[in-house]
DNA sequence: TCGGTATAGTAAATCGTTACACAAACCTAA
DNA sequence: TTAGGTTTGTGTAACGATTTACTATACCGA
């Protein structure tokens, strides 16, 4: 059906060796006529090398694995459309896809998968605690890019890490609402704590302790995700609004978890009759352009989303493969604070009234 | 580095006819100690079948393309996540993913890809006028599922198309708008007619017709997109919104082309200082979960993502590669319509008026 | 004329499987 | 005993490329 080196060979009458030579460039030391009678004939019977047979042969697979924890988060989406882009556009290389939902059974299966489809560089994003499955694929030649996470410090690795600063971003988070008067601040996330996700608990913290704020300052678990993705943070972020909305000391202040939780808390406090940002202040962070659609618009973070997928390709892609290198680790401090409309300037009531006593 | 099929042939003291056996579940005729022994050597030396040399062999490849127009737009995502939990889930298929941007060289490639990858099954969602290099895939034995799309009348095809009801859906739209007493009405799409978008106009003007209010009923064309996918679109319609308030004959009632568009227009009326749904009421098409959290939250038409995913991957699963068949077309009618805040009833004031003459 | 060196191209092994055709070994009935 | 039938495997030619080693021819100067 689909025609062979062989056919190719036959109709220019040479060998296929020369056919190979002539597909993969090495055409210094051949007769131009020769060349031209290859070329016609690839030309004539549509000639598409076969990927299966080149790739068993040198091993190499013009295939990017990408784990995401869920396609519905647009902020995943977003991540993903730059990812191949760069890969697309720079290495000829297509995307192989996988969600996990965070499920290290899934991640694993999925590796597993990439191995025997003989898939050698693949981006994780997942922040499972335990990331000892890729060592083992990191093991059997994978050059791995994992996102969102750093190394676990002593230990050393084969994985090369990129991610956010995201003690900053949180950091810069709850500063906003700090410098904007609030004084009441609380830090919604969800059940299961990842590295990126402790990382934003401990800059919320560090932010709160420099002003002061400590004792106040509460981080609120919404609960815990389920096999449905992403869009299940939003969901979660609403019913926990509506339960903060009933808090005796309900905080004024509210950094989110990331921009889609953010989103879900918006719903759920207009759910509980509060106004947004009168009522209550909301931060993101991602940055990701749903953001500004919303009402309010949400205020966030932004990440450099477009130079961490582009350093994470490179990564992935320039690592030697036969050397087993120590994985690098690479921090992106986030872009800057979108300020939008989802934060009210406190005139501080309640340092007033303290004044006023 | 990894073990072969040869590896555990010598391990297990047997031809390498009956490794292939056992992984290949042909174990009837086999004495138990052997196969206990294969299955030994295999798992102690962790052998994992090599895919590539599997699928050179045979042809097939347990590989699923997957073309969306943009990965950024939410519905893509959902519709991606659906079609890979069932694929995964009933055929053990992974996914190949490409973003086209609605671009005809990028598919032709994209196909090329697929075809040199070993890739047989492909579900493509565009809607580009053209579909002829579709069949030229289909020719080269690919299996092909549409969505969004109809087969072009009278024209045989190799293709299957599976699609929403679009007609119907914004027909549903738009009688919802009229019977919440909106005369004057508008469908808001962007540049360049696909199918998909022309039956969706087709539904709204039917509606409308329906109705005697087909005169007044007008079909805005927001602008084109481009290659930054489609959170353009709701830019497009954010802009788009700003420039229909300022319409001397402003509608009411706005129809939307998909809920990205939707959520764009509403953020734009917003920015003209128009408020939804009391100036202006919007209805969107597609019913992602999104929706819910908008300010106010947008009626949409739900469309039955679930149910066309799931025909979609049977669609591509279980036609006969040899057989070159004729596609078959389904059309899914939309779910329901998510009643939700963005539209009013309106208590008629040019309808009362008519009457009071 | 001889040896040496480019030049232009080819033969064949190989990658890791599959699957068809064949083969021992043993059993059974005439 | 022998012909035929079952069991339980095995040998090997593909699949479609790549790549190393090799050959044949031409050219070139001495």
């Amino acid at each position: 059906m689909m025609s062979t080196i062989q056919d190719v060979a036959k109709r220019a009458v040479v060998s296929v060796s020369t056919v190979s030579n002539v597909i993969n460039g090495r055409v210094t030391r051949m007769r131009p006529e020769t060349l031209q009678r290859v070329e016609t004939a690839i030309r004539e019977l549509h000639f598409r090398p076969s990927r299966l047979a080149q790739q068993l042969k040198t091993g190499n697979t013009p295939l990017l694995g990408l784990l995401v924890p869920s396609m519905t988060n647009p902020m995943y989406g977003y991540i993903a459309k730059e990812i191949e882009n760069c890969a697309q556009k720079n290495f000829g290389y297509r995307l192989l896809i996988g969600s996990t939902y965070r499920d290290k059974e899934k991640e694993i299966a999925f590796f597993d998968d990439l191995l025997s489809q003989g898939v050698r560089r693949v981006i994780v994003i997942s922040s499972l605690a335990d990331e000892r499955h890729f060592e083992t694929a990191a093991d059997n030649g994978m050059v791995i890019v994992s996102y969102d996470r750093g190394a676990i410090p002593g230990r050393i690795s084969r994985v090369n890490h990129v991610m956010p600063d995201n003690f900053a971003a949180a950091h810069m988070a709850t500063k906003h609402l700090i410098d904007k008067g609030h004084t009441n601040l609380a830090f919604v996330t969800v059940a299961g704590m990842t590295m990126s996700r402790s990382a934003k608990i401990d800059g919320f913290y560090a932010a709160a302790e420099d002003f002061g704020l400590r004792k106040t300052a509460t981080v609120i678990d919404a609960g815990s995700l389920n096999e449905y993705g992403d869009s299940v943070i939003a969901e979660v972020g609403r019913a926990t609004a509506v339960e903060i909305a009933k808090f005796k000391n309900r905080p004024t202040g509210i950094v989110a978890l990331n921009d889609l939780m953010a989103l879900g808390l918006m719903a759920g406090f207009r759910d509980a009759g509060l106004v947004v940002p009168s009522d209550i202040s909301v931060v993101g962070i991602d940055g990701m352009y749903l953001g500004a659609l919303a009402n309010p618009s949400l205020t966030s973070i932004k990440l450099p989303v477009h130079e961490i997928a582009n350093e994470m390709v490179n990564l992935a892609m320039s690592v030697d493969l036969d050397k087993s290198e120590h994985g690098v680790e690479k921090v992106f401090p986030p872009t800057c604070l979108l300020e939008r409309e989802s934060v009210s300037a406190l005139t501080m009531p309640s340092v007033k009234s303290k004044i006023l006593i």
